[in-house]
DNA sequence: ACCGCGATGCACT
DNA sequence: GTGCATCGCGGTG
């Protein structure tokens, strides 16, 4: 079943951990989202928390759309924008369960093993070819597909990675088990 | 298993 | 000029 807009008009820490399971393609090329983040308006570690900018016009919405942008200088990473009442918030989708189009992941990426192909927010971009081209564009049209969860999910919530403000927010979001995770979840 | 570092773009909290 | 919502490599236990 196909996630309409509206499934992300509402706050992303609703939206977060409900994408857990959903299934993502970028031109047929994806997986099963296995590991995502939460950004809200009031996080410090939040590109919208200093307030609208060129760079993040998309995350203060509409819903439902791409945020894209570039990490380190080198690397790109999608989030899917949520929105209540204008402001900015958005999942990071960090890592993905290659399911869909892996031979063409393996040339795009330079590595052969499954796990190594979209096991953090750079690499899935780099598998899926999400570039600047992709900022802005609806979830719901062409090159996205975005297919809710068919089964029920067991999601473990941990502190998020690589920043270094309000570090400590438990707004991960992991499949539990999943070996496709950038990291695995700490020990309970 | 850990840790350090270089690559590289671009907005500055 | 500095600091990242990163990655992969090469060093050391």
């Amino acid at each position: 079943m196909q996630l309409e807009r509206d499934f992300f008009a509402r706050s992303v820490h609703e939206v977060a951990p409900a994408l857990v399971g959903a299934t993502l393609l970028v031109d047929g090329i994806g997986g099963r989202i296995v590991e995502v983040e939460a950004y809200d308006q009031e996080d410090p570690a939040s590109h919208g928390f200093a307030g609208r900018t060129a760079r993040n016009a998309s995350m203060f919405g509409p819903p439902g759309h791409a945020y894209v942008y570039r990490s380190y200088g080198i690397h790109w990473c999608l989030n899917l924008v949520c929105d209540v009442e204008g402001r900015a918030e958005a999942v990071l989708v960090r890592a993905l369960e290659p399911r869909a189009g892996l031979e063409l992941m393996r040339q795009r990426r330079g590595v052969d093993a499954d796990r190594a192909l979209c096991s953090g927010p750079g690499k899935l971009c780099q598998a899926l070819a999400v570039t600047r081209e992709h900022d802005g564009l609806a979830l719901d049209e062409p090159p996205f597909e975005l297919y809710a969860t068919g089964e029920p999910v067991d999601v473990v919530a941990a502190p998020r990675i690589g920043i270094t403000r309000a570090a400590e927010r438990p707004w991960r979001y992991l499949l539990r088990g999943s070996r496709y995770v950038s990291r695995p979840a700490p020990r309970a």
